[in-house]
DNA sequence: TATATATTTAGACAAATGTCTAAATATTTT
DNA sequence: AAAATATTTAGACATTTGTCTAAATATATA
């Protein structure tokens, strides 16, 4: 759980979930959208695949990352205890 | 958004929301479940204040702190945009 | 094989964070 | 009014965080 809000407490790393919500991308295709530098938004990556929200696959000289919703279930699961 | 991942990014925050789930507390109270310091206690509760998880209300020469579950609406409408 | 492209690793640095102790403020009790 | 109790504010300090540039690694192409 630690992993998981560290990771979400950061608005570029919840853009770059929002990126992949509706496809796959390259890590430079994600570094494209913001004015941050490459091995920064390299750091965001690793940071949310810690926290396991997502995948990554090597395909050729890419790096494609993908989204991992079923750990949103957790998050979900967490906030819906709080729910009266 | 920002304040609540913020508050939200810390076990012993969380853990103050977990106190506040059951009933209400004073600050006081709150410490004393925790091997950290008061003043340290009082500036979680400011942090979970800020992002409005927590409210406050001097009773006397104590300070009561509730939960506020509706803020917590806000984090669970942001995770449903991840079900597919 | 040399060069170009894609990504990560390493190391530095300023800013933010969580903690502490000491002091200040507010309220109640003697 | 003085002393006790409850909480916060102020200031210090070590650790963590987000960012950068330079260099390293991996793959593809000429």
């Amino acid at each position: 759980m630690n992993a998981i809000f560290k990771a979400l407490n950061d608005a570029t790393r919840r853009e770059i979930l929002e990126l992949l919500k509706t496809k796959e991308r390259s890590a430079g295709e994600i570094a494209d959208h913001f004015n941050i530098s490459k091995p920064s938004i390299s750091h965001h990556l690793d940071i949310l695949k810690q926290a396991d929200l997502i995948t990554s696959e090597k395909k050729g000289q890419f790096v494609i990352y993908s989204i991992n919703t079923t750990i949103m279930e957790d998050v979900l699961q967490w906030i819906l205890t709080f729910k009266k």
